[in-house]
DNA sequence: AATGAATGAGGATTCATTCAT
DNA sequence: GATGAATGAATCCTCATTCAT
């Protein structure tokens, strides 16, 4: 029963289930078929409103990075010292909906569709300086070489991700990842 | 001197060929007839030699992590101070043929297939395992706190990895990546 | 004085969308959508006014034949003896709007949906037996071989229309295509 | 049971399957599937041999523009009055396959390709051309209007079939055609 | 009168895989 | 040992068409 208005409804829904089928089937050979289906709608309403299976996964993507972005900026509004900055982000990055298999995975997935789509490894570029340089602005006060320590806690932090992407062990502990990003910062800052 | 076999040959251009294929297409979605054209061969002698898309896959798989352990092993020969060892695992991680943009590609989609495929899991876990009981080895005279150090350290090497596999600068510095790596490790250790 | 509804404003709009899209596009596989956004109307209202897809292009081609005939029988209404009416039939047949590109691209496309769709083909062959009618008729006076020269001079025209769609030479030379025709028939009758 | 040098076979009878499908469907909308039926093939195979559709509608162009200017060859070496020269062509351009329903059908179908493939086109203009200069060549020892009149015999051959490709009435009639067009051409150079 | 929403059916194309030679 | 031939199954995508509003 078509109603008006549905556009923001489905296509929510859509990149919703572009993110759990990914993370459930853990591949990119997800099928426009099997997104459709978990959405609850036919696959000819996918393409209606992504034109293509690309701008689709494009868009999952971006829902992916906005919600980790929104994170970050809720836990650094609640810091004041340069230290409570820097545990803000590392709680961000492996916080909320970030944290789970389903977002590991579709993660991966697209470090691998950044390979051949400049697109998405622009998106990813973003995300990945957004990081850094949030690191290196809380950095600065506490330490004269930011920008190492930085691009060091980056790194950490993505090879975080993708050894919990193989973990067979149950959900990932945020905790411990944090954890290990804040000993890291502590570390390197003394 | 035993003559080698046809197979053998095949089996290792066939090899070789998907490595570079992955690579150079950056993606999982290379075709065997691609990788059978790359080695100069028809995909059905593929499929005869290797059973399925997925063996050759592993094969592949197998083939790299061999080479890195046995880089592993020829740098940690010449090590004989642990802080030595620590800096030879670092080496070979970003040495030799391992952080050419084919095999760091390659090594992604193998991430990405272990998503799926129980075997690419498992012989992941075990390239990890290695990695970090070589580190808990070589920390061990130095610290009493290897494991946690060791965990953080290949973390590390995976997250630099994955960080070249989306840079847009020319080739990775392994030079700089294994820097990082062991003033990390002295950091930790001091 | 009458109000026009809006059925008779947005039939027209769809059949004058429909011509002007087939030709712009040079080929049957419009689609509805196309033809509707071209008409400034969606492609639903397009369905409820003319039921189908076929529906609709029979319009057209009726459209473009009616004003074929209505050009006719102007040019025809100016002549007064029988070489002047056979010139009036030539220059009907390529001048108004006839012979666009537009109307070519979509007179062919009508000769191919003849193929297959019966009623499609009755009605190109009506105005293929009005044009020998009146040819025909035209002729009678002048010569005792009317039919087979009238025949000849209807294929000559089809034929010139025919050569047009593939000229790559910017707009197509009516009157140069008249002359040939009228040529023709000055031979013919002598 | 699949035998070396296939291709060729192959190759031909998709080439005579497109032909007679689209002429039996009278449509540029046959499917890949339809015509690979027709040949006894998968449609895969099809796509495997010419690699798209638009190929493979291409090569049935070509096949049968080669097919034309063999039969225009084999006439014209028969010929050696200037006028019974212009005879072979008329009767190459009606006889053979050429005049069959089929052919006429895929003919037309590609004056329709024409309109959006380049290449088509092209391919339409060689066999324009070639015809306008077989007729010029042969006109020139009887006429000092030799261009026009072999422009206007094109087009009415042209539009001669046309009218046939409308025709209800059986199989066409080859020889009313010629004549038609050397009546013409009689005329003309008297 | 008019449309956004939605879909089923179908089409081109790709690809791993099999098989006879 | 090696390959050309061949295909079934699957995927993306398009489009005419329907329907509730």
């Amino acid at each position: 029963m078509p109603r008006v208005g549905m556009m923001a409804i489905r296509k929510d829904a859509l990149v919703n289930a572009t993110i759990s089928e990914i993370g459930r089937r853990g591949s990119l050979d997800v099928t426009m078929g099997q997104i459709a289906k978990a959405a609850g709608v036919s696959s000819a309403l996918a393409h209606h409103y992504f034109g293509s299976k690309d701008h689709l996964l494009l868009a999952a993507m971006r829902a992916i990075l906005v919600e980790f972005g929104a994170a970050a900026r809720a836990e650094l509004a609640r810091a004041s010292t340069p230290m409570e900055r820097l545990t803000a982000i590392a709680t961000a990055s492996f916080g909320g909906r970030n944290f789970c298999p389903d977002v590991i995975s579709a993660w991966l997935t697209f470090y691998v569709m950044a390979q051949r789509d400049p697109q998405a490894a622009r998106l990813l570029r973003v995300y990945q300086q957004r990081l850094v340089s949030n690191l290196i602005h809380s950095l600065r006060p506490l330490t004269n070489d930011a920008p190492r320590i930085a691009a060091t806690a980056a790194a950490l932090i993505d090879g975080l991700y993708i050894r919990h992407a193989l973990a067979d062990a149950g959900p990932p502990d945020a905790e411990a990842a944090t954890r290990r990003v804040t000993d890291y910062l502590e570390l390197a800052i003394r």
